[in-house]
DNA sequence: GTCTATAGGAGGATAGAC
DNA sequence: GTCTATCCTCCTATAGAC
């Protein structure tokens, strides 16, 4: 019952998240999105901060069992591809918690949250070894440092190109996504 | 001598929005910066807003000059790419104003603003040119929509890789420029 | 046009009853 | 654990003297 309470909490969290972002969301809104008052939220959850940790947990916790959906035979670059996929997916989507990287209370709280930093060292840790064999196998660039490599990808998942497509009107989600996705592996030069 | 004072005053707010963004940044912040009272600042401009739109116009302007100063004899990828280059720059220098684009009273002063306005249409009018010219000339893909095109281009004036790859200390901004203009050009891809 | 002082309101968080 | 009612801080904006 009270976990039930608590993801109709986060799931309300993330979407605000999603359509505003941190600093213009507010916990009244929260609040009545869920339905229920203000107070009774700070009983499940300290802060707005906590707030956003836990909708963050929860997308990074989807980000994991993603991975764990992934083809068996699927080459590293058919995974990252994938990834980024599913990333952009979320994000047109309106499912994409948007936090300001800038907050200090905010990353303050987040870093401290270990299931939050567990979550997030596991998914760089395989998005890390997919580029690694990608670029071993030749087919990322060796150009790259592999942080910047990972960095690109996950830039993803923030990038206003998207959204910008969708309200252009001109295209459908999934050629936007073809669309990002072919600037984003082969880049803006002909080939 | 208003004129003076007045660009002191929006260049205080160039800085404070490249650091912190439109919603952290407060009017006290700018009142301090600049060394006024901050019932002065609401003599020069009428709302936080106005301010964060002259610093918008400001930026626009500087971009214009830089397409000035640009070599005739430069190719269409040539302009786009010492485009790109400038303004990331400009934001490792921490000199890129951001705004949030969901905030909708920013949105409607901005939008209100003509000075903004033609600076904006036309810049936009020149990358377009150069994007239409490169891609007829091979060296820009034609599989890209210009739109599409142009707003990559755009996004590289917020892209949080060139912030990530600058904390992480193991690049210098040359190098961190042409590492993502690389990533951005050539994609990720091994050519 | 600069200042001090303050209005006015939004929003995060809490008190205390049930 | 839920509610109503409120506190308190921060911030935008303005009043009014000089």
């Amino acid at each position: 019952m009270l976990k039930v309470r608590e993801e109709a909490i986060v799931q309300a969290v993330n979407r605000l998240l999603a359509e505003k972002g941190f600093d213009a969301m507010t916990v009244d809104e929260v609040a009545a999105k869920v339905g229920i008052a203000k107070a009774s939220l700070y009983k499940h959850f300290p802060s707005k901060e906590d707030l956003a940790a836990a909708a963050m947990v929860r997308v990074m916790r989807r980000a994991q069992e993603f991975f764990g959906s992934l083809p068996a035979e699927a080459s590293p670059l058919d995974n990252l591809r994938a990834a980024v996929r599913w990333t952009m997916a979320l994000k047109l989507a309106g499912d994409m918690p948007s936090l300001p990287s800038q907050n200090s209370s905010l990353r303050a709280t987040l870093m401290a949250n270990k299931e939050y930093m567990d979550g997030l060292i596991d998914v760089s840790d395989r998005l890390g070894a997919w580029i690694e064999a990608a670029q071993a196998d030749g087919s990322i660039s060796r150009a790259f440092p592999a942080i910047a490599v990972l960095y690109t990808l996950y830039a993803r998942a923030c990038d206003p190109v998207l959204e910008f497509l969708q309200m252009g009107g001109q295209h459908s989600d999934a050629e936007i996504i073809d669309l990002v996705l072919g600037t984003c592996f082969d880049g803006l030069n002909a080939r």
